[in-house]
Formats: C-alpha cells, sequence, structure tokens
DNA sequence: CCTTAATGTAGTCAGTGTCTACATGGATGG
DNA sequence: CCATCCATGTAGACACTGACTACATTAAGG
C-alpha cells in the first residue's frame, strides 16, 4: 500500500491538483535555495516558497513553525553542500600542508562566491542554533573538514590541545574573512589602487609549520 | 534670521508640536542605530525610526528615499565610530608591531562585539555603496587606519606595492574572519571542546617581520 | 504680502509573518 | 465496509512594513 503510494507521488500525476504534496518539506527547502540564487536574500519570504512549489501561503506552516525555522532548515542544506565543496577540494589536492590549506580555502571560497546569499545567511543564524535540530551537526560537521586538515598538518609539531584549537581558528578567520570580504566586495571598494581582488596564494598567512611535512 | 531659528530649536521648545522638527536627518540616523543596540537589526524600519523621533510614518521619505539608504546613513555614521575605535586603541599602544597589530586587532573586535547588529550591516552593505555619497570614504577612512599600520609595519621589509597591499589583505581578513565568527557565535558552537573563545593573542599569525623593527 | 520650496501629515496599496477555522484525504481500527 | 482520527493543505484575517500619493504647514525671499 505505501508503494502504491509512493509510485503516485513519484510518478505521472504532476499537473493533477494533488491536495498531498508528498514531500512538501524537502520542495520548500529547495524552493528557497532557488531563490536565494536567483532573486537574493531579501525575496525569501515563506509565502514566496510557497508560491514556487504551488501551494497556498498557509502550507509550510505544518512544516516550519516560522520563517526562522525554514531559513535554518536552508542553511542546514546549504552546511552541506559547503561540507562537499571542501571535501571535493581537499581530496583532490596533493599531500603536503601547503596544498592542503589552500584547497580547502579554496573550497571555502568558491562556495561563498557561488552562494553569496546562502553563505551570508548560513553565517548570521547566531542564536538560533536550536529551532532546527540538524543545523548544529550540520555546521559542526563542516567545521570537522578544516579541523582535520589542520590537525593532520600539525600533528608532528605542537602536540597541545589549545596550541591545536588555536592553528585551526587562526586558519578559520583567515579564510572566513577573506570569503566575507569577497563575498561582500569589500576589497574592491576599499584598496582603490588595485583593480582585482587579491589571491588567496598572495595573502597566505606564514604558516611556519607548512613545509616541512613533504 | 539663522541664529534665532537655531536658538529656537537648541533652545526651549521641546514639548511643542513643532512641525518641523528641525534636525531629523540625524535624528533618525542616531535613532536607528538605537533600535540597532536595544532591539536588533530585525527591528530597523523606516517606521520604528519615524515612531522613536516622534514622527509620522512618512516623514523619513524626505530625507531617505527608501529604508536602503536610511541603513547606509547609519552604516556611515558606523564607520565612523569603527575608525574611532581602532584609532584609540592604536594611539595607546606601544610603537612594536606587533603591539600595534593587536591593538587594531583589538579595537576591530571590541567595536564588532559592542556593536553586533550595526558591525553586520556594515559589511553586508554591497552592491549599495553609491546610494549615499558619504558612505565609501567613511568605509575607506576605516580601512586606511588598518592600512596606515600595516605600511608603518613593514616599511623596511618590502617596498613592491603588491606585497604590500597582500600584507594588508592578509592581515584585515584575519581580525576581520575572527571579528564575524566571534560575533556570530561561531566559535563556541563548532569548537564542543572548549568552553571559551579564543583569544586574539592566541591566534596571532606569524608574521616574519613583526618583531624586528624596535 | 505673496510665492515657492522644504518639510511633515494622513491615507492608501501590495506584500509579509502569523494566527485561526475549515476542508481534504490517507490511515487505522472496529 | 464504514467511522474515526490526524496529518496536510486551503482560505481568510490581522498587524506590520515599504512605498506611493495628495495635502497641510512652515520658512525663506522677493
Amino acid at each position: 500500500m505505501k508503494i502504491l503510494t509512493l509510485s503516485i507521488l513519484e510518478g505521472g500525476g504532476l499537473s493533477e491538483p494533488n491536495y498531498h504534496h508528498g514531500n512538501l518539506k524537502q520542495a520548500l527547502v529547495e524552493a528557497g535555495l532557488d531563490i536565494l540564487r536567483e532573486e537574493g536574500l531579501a525575496a525569501l519570504s515563506l509565502r514566496a516558497c510557497a508560491a514556487r512549489v504551488g501551494v497556498s501561503h498557509g502550507a509550510p506552516k505544518n512544516h516550519f513553525a516560522s520563517l526562522a525555522v525554514l531559513q535554518a532548515a536552508i542553511v542546514t542544506q546549504g552546511f552541506r553542500m559547503f561540507t562537499q565543496a571542501m571535501t571535493a577540494h581537499v581530496r583532490d589536492a596533493p599531500l603536503r600542508g601547503r596544498d592542503q590549506v589552500l584547497a580547502i580555502a579554496t573550497g571555502y571560497v568558491e562556495f561563498a562566491l557561488a552562494n553569496p546569499d546562502l553563505f551570508r545567511l548560513m553565517f548570521s543564524m547566531e542564536r538560533q542554533l536550536d529551532i532546527y535540530p540538524e543545523l548544529l551537526p550540520a555546521s559542526q560537521e563542516a567545521y570537522a573538514v578544516l579541523r582535520d586538515v589542520s590537525r593532520w598538518i600539525a600533528v608532528e609539531h605542537d602536540g597541545s590541545r589549545e596550541a591545536l584549537v588555536a592553528r585551526e581558528t587562526m586558519l578559520w578567520s583567515w579564510v572566513h574573512g577573506y570569503a566575507c570580504l569577497r563575498v561582500n566586495k569589500q576589497f574592491y571598494t576599499s584598496n582603490a589602487e588595485t583593480n582585482r581582488d587579491p589571491s588567496l596564494q598572495d595573502i597566505m598567512p606564514e604558516f611556519r609549520y607548512l613545509e616541512q611535512r613533504s
């Protein structure tokens, strides 16, 4: 019986005015991602997502108690994409410290530039981490990619936990700041002298330990 | 005659329902700063600013064509406060490279933590730099503080323009990322291991040239 | 004194989040 | 087979917002 239900939903009945959408929750999240990509953060509203999916303006209430919860769900999906983007770059990079750092930073920045409004939304949720249960794990999973790279590099150099965390934090601050400033076009406006954004390679911090491990 | 006007405005007639406010433009900006501080970014609206000043909801239209323009004016004021905050720290710090960097970074972060919503608004204006003429100069003035410190430090080390800009950019990315992550409470949520935010000193990049100048 | 422009008031409209009552239809159990 | 329940979507309402318009008041200047 459940198989029949699924076949109906997956199958042909697309134009029929199905009273039950079947997968409205995920459809609203993806509509939100589309709106962020095509129209920007200001256009992201519950009603706009509902309209894009083709349901009434009250329908989302059954899945998301408020706009903030829908945003949290969208951000959760964003962190999963973010994790994948960074992981892909790290996998393809040579197993040398500097290359690994550059790879994860490139993935970080490329994701931010490809999804500027999503990136902004992801890093401005602050107090609302608890309104959507999957959000915190998804964000920690993204951080784990950066943490693992940082710890793999420094594994023989400094064993204390504080130093490890400090180095992760330094790396994270550096790449996150660069991504934010690039996304918000701050370099272009503040540095009237140069007509191009500075590259990641140009502004690599001088990690003393990066070149030592083969 | 103008003196008379000013004396009336500055003087007693506070409770009188003056049809002409006299300084509505600046009053709206300060009301906006108050709202940002007390109620947050979501509460910042044209009508809320008008209500706080005590004028009708349409009055701001004569000074700010849209909410975005009022936001730009508020952000402009924010950049002036930001410049002062950084300058104050730099002035009081010893004339040693590391201390200067730490001073400007401390001013940067303290301002962000003291005015979180204003800080967020300041660095998310992106495309709208041209809707308020004073905004771009004010932001460049703030950047000049960081640029001057960076160049003063590196004055004898590397004369090429590209290297100077790269070093400014690295320093800026680092401190801006740290400020953003602190403001949005990312350290606290991503690093379950430590219960406190990492300090600026702990995550200072290894500037090779910092300690050489006296 | 009159004109003109600047400034603030009041009303309107569409769009939004949120709430409520209600309709639909699948699932369950007798 | 039928009745009931409950998740899900619809429809309407309300307050609030940005934006627009018409109008009122005041200041400044000839």
